[in-house]
DNA sequence: TGATCGGGTTGATCTCAATCAAGGACAACA
DNA sequence: TGTTGTCCTTGATTGAGATCAACCCGATCA
């Protein structure tokens, strides 16, 4: 497995001027707290592709992303593949009370974590409730993403499919401040597919058809929304 | 709103032999704990088809079922509907940290529910770790519910699906001490439909064929599984 | 300079589930 | 007893997206 520890020395240095803390669970923390936790943790790179977990593995680590993209996918046996999610810097990894990672995930580009022992962090979060209740508001909104994403899968066109990803993704880079006006798509094609319950050709033509109808406009960078107005309709459903 | 609010005398009665507190978060509570929340809550009762809170409205309350299945559901603008589940007692619902319920709730059949100020709930819980633990637990075992219900809308066929959710269902009711030879299925067709991103058609046509295949048999009072191997293999997606 | 490869696009065709349409079973009720 | 309404089932047809197939483009490398 392609991991690597940064040095002791990174460890604090990254804590500090961490850009991720904001967002991340250490949001709940105090400087003391926070000193703290950063003597539990390590700071863990993978490059691009590689597995940071695997589904049904036992779990004994929770992770905090510090820097870049993961996918977080289940897999049927015969290899059809459900991308539940993309993780971005400070979304938390791992839950208390299920021992087996419940989804794989590996890195889209290169990614920087924290990660903690599950033991350790469960200590220390065992009696500071703000870290708790931040654990919870969390998971909250991780489940409400969940669900509305099974409308998305459920109950929506391939093109609303497309529509509401671009503008969920838009929407989760500018709530980390990486807002702007071109927006970086680091997952491939066929990420997407499987995120959205779609063929890899579908996702392409309906791009396609997206561009044709001006609504955005795709470089190699990333994409432009052009007709912002009409994409967050098709994104509601109205159409 | 058919709501009603069982008397005063009721409460602690429903409380003390409530057949759900083994599965509910009350679970984490020791008796003098679980005496003071009691306080806190009233029990309400709902008929069949009521609305219990719907999306987007303020959520004031958080409840925890008591009896009964409910709908949760999530509506787009032209009424296309997706259940995101289905509440059975020792539920909870409602999530710390989002000022709007995600999702409505109605009552299939009558339901009954332990209902808490949100305040007075948030007050109780602020330095009870052990309750706070408990809705990570909970919420962590609804996101992982939530994630395998992903692949489900995304990535199985009609017959899959139905398989799933037949053996999903049997799973939780006999989680929660209901398991039996013939299964109740409350929720009608359409429900079933909703839930799995289908139409009625389709949920009625696949039934069928699982009938017509030996692998379950029908009645109005619910489902019998008569091939439990070849169910749990379609469940599984392995054919 | 050409060969190879991964990722993406586009076209032709097929298929599974949606849609349209009709009717059956059963309960509630006048 | 017939009427109405709800829920469910079944059949015929359609259509959105899957599948199959070909090709493009840029990067890498011999």
């Amino acid at each position: 497995m392609k991991i690597s520890v940064l040095g002791e020395g990174t460890r604090c240095r990254l804590c500090h001027d961490c850009t991720a803390r904001g967002f991340a669970i250490c949001a709940a923390l105090d400087k003391t707290e926070l000193r703290e936790l950063a003597q539990l943790s390590r700071h863990v790179r993978f490059e691009s592709g590689a597995t940071v977990f695997a589904q049904a593995n036992i779990a004994t680590s929770f992770f905090s992303v510090h820097a870049g993209t993961l996918r977080l996918y289940k897999l049927l046996p015969d290899s059809r593949r459900q991308i539940v999610g993309f993780a971005l810097p400070g979304d938390f990894l791992g839950l208390p009370g299920l021992p087996r990672h419940e989804f794989s995930a590996d890195a889209i580009g290169r990614v920087t974590l924290c990660q903690f022992s599950k033991e350790s962090f469960a200590t220390f979060a065992e009696n500071r409730p703000q870290l708790l209740r931040r654990m919870i508001e969390l998971a909250g909104r991780e489940l409400a993403r969940a669900q509305e994403h099974m409308v998305l899968l459920g109950r929506r066109s391939a093109e609303e499919k497309i529509a509401s990803f671009l503008i969920g993704w838009r929407d989760r880079l500018s709530g980390i401040g990486r807002g702007g006006e071109i927006m970086p798509l680091p997952m491939k094609r066929l990420d997407i597919a499987d995120h959205l319950g779609l063929t890899i050709e579908t996702v392409s033509r309906t791009f396609s058809k997206l561009e044709r109808d001006g609504v955005i406009q795709t470089f190699a960078s990333g994409v432009v929304l052009l007709d912002t107005p009409r994409a967050e309709a098709l994104s509601a459903g109205i159409s």
